[in-house]
DNA sequence: TTCCTTATGTTCTGTAGCGTACAGACAATG
DNA sequence: CATTGTCTGTACGCTACAGAACATAAGGAA
C-alpha cells in the first residue's frame, strides 16, 4: 500500500536524508514513527520538550498566542525540518506553541538520546547532525525573519498566497485539508478576510475550496502573485540544502493525502 | 577619562562576559575594538560575513529592505548578544541588512579565527562559547518571534514604546540619540505616525524629546504601557542568561553617551 | 431522509494607519 | 546674521482590515 510506503521511511524528513549513513544508521533505532493528527498540540508555551520529532508527511505550526486569545504563525515545519531545536539550544522551553497544522506523519526522538547525540558529535565523530542543524536554524531564522516583513507590509491576499505555497513545499499534493477558520488563526486574521481572500483566488482561477479542503489548480499563478517574502526564504533554503531542492518535483497533480 | 573606561573592555559585551578565564583570555588577543558610528552598515544583505561583532556600547539593527524600499526591523542587538551569527551556523550570508542604529563600540573577530575557535571546541577543549552562542541565538530568535506578532496585532504606540525599552535596555542611559524618521524605517510605517505617537507618550509625561534626542522620563511607565511582547522576550532573556539580568540596575538617571 | 453541526458568504460600520502635501522650528554653516 | 537643510507638526482623503451580526449551505450523524 502506498501509504505505508510513504509514512515508513525517515529518510522522507531532508535533514535526517541529509545525513551520511553512518550517522542515519546509529541514529535509526532511537526514532519512533508517531501519527501526527489534525490540532495536536506538541508542545505548550513554556512547557519542557521532552521530543524533537521529524515531520515526515505533516506539517506543524509553530503559534504565538497572546493573552487575550489572538494568535499569530511564528514559522511553519515540515519535511524539510525539525520540531525542537530549543533543545540543541539549550532553552529547553519556548514562549510559543507547536501545534499540527496539517496531518500526517513524524519520526521522534527523546531529548535525552539527542542531546547525547550532540555530545558524541562534539567528540568529533562527525558533527554531521549538528552542522545539519545549524544550518536548518539560519533557514528558520530566514523564514522568520520574512514572517516579521509579511506581517508588517503585506495584504492578506498576499500573505495567504505565501501561506498555501509553504503548504504546497512541505505536501506531496497540490491539495490541502484545512479550514479557512484555521488559516485565518494560523496568519492572525479574521476568518471574513480569509473568505474573502480565498474567493478571489478561486476566481482568479488559482484555486479550488470546499468546506474544509483546498486544491491548487495554478502553483504558477500563486507564484507570481506572492510577496518577495516567499521567494527570499525558498531561495535562502534551497542555497543552503540544495540536494533537497531538486528532490520534490511534485508532478502528480492529484493526490490527497489521509 | 570615563569614556576611555567605557569602550574598553570586552567584557561589557554579556556574551564575552559569560565566558570562563581560560576562553576569555584565548579570545581576547583576537577581539579589535571599532568604533560604530550612526547609520554604518555592517553587512549588506547578500553580502558575504568577513567578521562577527560584539557591541559593547552600540545597538544594531537587523533590517530588512523591500524591493520598493520600504522596510523592517527583524531584531535588535546590542551588548546582550552577537552579530554574525550566520557565520556559527555556516550560512556565510543573511537576507537582510546590519546597520547601526546607535553609535558606540564593538569588538569584532574575523570569520575565519572564529570558525577555528569552534573546532576547538568541538575538539573538546570546553565548548562554553559554543553553548553561549546557542543560547543567545535561542534568545533571538524569541526576539524575532514576538516581532512578528507584534508586528501583526500591536498598535504603533504599543511598537514605539517596545522599541524604546529595547534600546534602554542596551544603552547605559535613559538618552537615545535617534530621529524619529530613523524609529518609523525601523518599525516600517510612516514618520508622521511616529511623531505622533511619540507626542502622545511626551503628553503621558512618559519621554521628552528634541530634534533627534529622545529622554525617557518615566520608564516604569514606558513598561505599564508596552504589550507583552516586550516583557516575553526580556523574561526569556532573563531566563537563558540569569547572571545578566542583574547586570544593568542603571541607577545613574542623566548620562549622555556620545 | 432529516437534522444539526460546522464551514462559508454577506453586509455594515468603525478606525488605524497610509500617501501626500505642506508649514513651522531648530541647528549648523557660511 | 542669514541661509539652508534637517527635523517635527498638522491635515485630509483613502484603503485595508477589524468587529459584529446574521444568512446560507455542505455534509456527517441519527
Amino acid at each position: 500500500m502506498i501509504q505505508t510506503e510513504l509514512k515508513s521511511s525517515p529518510r522522507q524528513n531532508h535533514l535526517i536524508n541529509a545525513l551520511p549513513v553512518v550517522e542515519y544508521e546509529h541514529l535509526l533505532p532511537l526514532l519512533e514513527l508517531v501519527p501526527m493528527p489534525l490540532g495536536e498540540v506538541l508542545y505548550e508555551s513554556g512547557e519542557k520538550l521532552r521530543y524533537a520529532y521529524f515531520p515526515t508527511t505533516c506539517i506543524v505550526s509553530l503559534l504565538y498566542v497572546m493573552e487575550n486569545g489572538a494568535s499569530a504563525e511564528i514559522a511553519m515545519v515540515g519535511n524539510e525540518g525539525i520540531l525542537g531545536v530549543a533543545l540543541l539550544m539549550g532553552g529547553e522551553t519556548m514562549p510559543n506553541r507547536a501545534v499540527v497544522l496539517s496531518a500526517g506523519y513524524a519520526y521522534r526522538l527523546r531529548e535525552y538520546p539527542l542531546l547525547r547525540e550532540f555530545e558524541r558529535m562534539e567528540g568529533n565523530h562527525g558533527g554531521a547532525l549538528l552542522h545539519i542543524l545549524l544550518r536548518y536554524i539560519h533557514v528558520l531564522i530566514t523564514q522568520m525573519a520574512q514572517t516579521v516583513v509579511c506581517n508588517r507590509h503585506h495584504s492578506i491576499d498576499q500573505h495567504l498566497c505565501r501561506f498555501l505555497l509553504m503548504c504546497l513545499d512541505r505536501l506531496p499534493s497540490y491539495e490541502l485539508n484545512i479550514t479557512q477558520e484555521l488559516i485565518a488563526h494560523m496568519l492572525g486574521v479574521r476568518r471574513e478576510s480569509i473568505t474573502e481572500a480565498a474567493r478571489t483566488l478561486q476566481i482568479a482561477g488559482l484555486i479550488n475550496y470546499r468546506r474544509g479542503h483546498i486544491t491548487v489548480l495554478n502553483r504558477p499563478g500563486l507564484e507570481e502573485r506572492v510577496c518577495e517574502c516567499y521567494h527570499v526564504v525558498k531561495k535562502e533554503s534551497d542555497r543552503l540544502f540544495p540536494e533537497i531542492s531538486q528532490v520534490m518535483p511534485l508532478r502528480p497533480r492529484i493526490l490527497t493525502l489521509g
